[in-house]
DNA sequence: GACATTTAGTTTCATTAGAAACTATCCTTC
DNA sequence: GAAGGATAGTTTCTAATGAAACTAAATGTC
């Protein structure tokens, strides 16, 4: 928060200009680029599959996780309860997953994949790697694993400094 | 696409079990971190100042920007043109920037800040400033340059492959 | 120079997301 | 064990978003 301007100004003033440079902005470079990908990898899962990026997440989220419930869905990809819950219905209502409530507390709902969910990622995921290993494939095996470290790392100060 | 189980499977048949670890999944990785990055920020342009994320974009870019049409803000930003349009026209009326039609192209709206929207960003950029320096404190120097560069060939290699 | 086409920006309309209210279950505590 | 929270998930209601239709101005074509 210096002043750094060469035009002799000893306060801040209101006319003072200050610039935001946003192709040197982390934030906005970050989101673009999230976005871009985002957008492209929609393409595989809506225009083949005919999900939407809330129902791919939960389907991916399942394909690894054995206990899943609408609130851990919540808490990996921090989305909203109330999208997750539509998310959920609708891969139910495509019979892709199925719910069952748990025996111990009647409120969970525990989540699996439907053999026709398991066929549907059966096909969708190697899609998707493929896509990712096409996008990563400009890297290096050192920059991409630089690449998700320097990520771990912002995560982990993101939640130091709130 | 190789198979690597180990259970002898010779063909991928639908009952096989393909799965897919987000975690190591480079597109949901950065959207998560994009996105949380993101509502972090907005809590000082939103609660502080009252703008949404299409305000304090076009704002930005404004700052730096001096012949900038609603058509620059688009492709800057990756923004919808409905949305871009809507952005401009609350800040038009909360008198933060102003609209010229272009002397070359009546179609055109040339834009700027006014004094108000200067003195806004006065004080919002250094906060936004020291935000991300708060963020990327836990990076070192050549960190954070490999990061942006990583970045940079991610939206290269985006191009060309769609 | 009229007529079709393109382009910048706005508006309308249908969809979507999220905030808040709500339901049903569980946990605490007295 | 009844009362007063929590908690998981759904629903309702409103605001934001994007697709598509639309307006107005520019450009190209004949």
């Amino acid at each position: 928060m210096t002043m750094d301007k060469a035009d002799g100004d000893v306060s801040l003033e209101s006319s003072a200009r200050v610039e935001l440079d946003l192709n040197q902005f982390l934030p906005y470079q970050l989101n673009r680029l999230a976005d871009r990908i985002s957008q492209a990898l929609e393409k595989l899962y809506a225009e083949s599959y005919e999900l939407n990026i809330a129902q791919w997440r939960v389907l991916a989220w399942l394909s690894h996780c054995d206990d899943l419930t609408a609130k851990k869905v919540c808490a990996y990809t921090n989305m909203d309860k109330a999208r997750v819950s539509r998310a959920i219905q609708s891969l139910e209502d495509r019979g892709l997953i199925s719910r069952t409530p748990s025996q111990q507390d009647q409120r969970l709902h525990d989540l699996q994949l439907t053999d026709a969910g398991q066929a549907l990622l059966n096909k969708l995921v190697p899609e998707a790697q493929a896509w990712e290993a096409g996008l990563v494939s400009t890297l290096s095996v050192g920059e991409y694993r630089d690449l998700l470290n320097t990520m771990r790392k912002l995560e982990r100060q993101l939640e130091r400094i709130g």
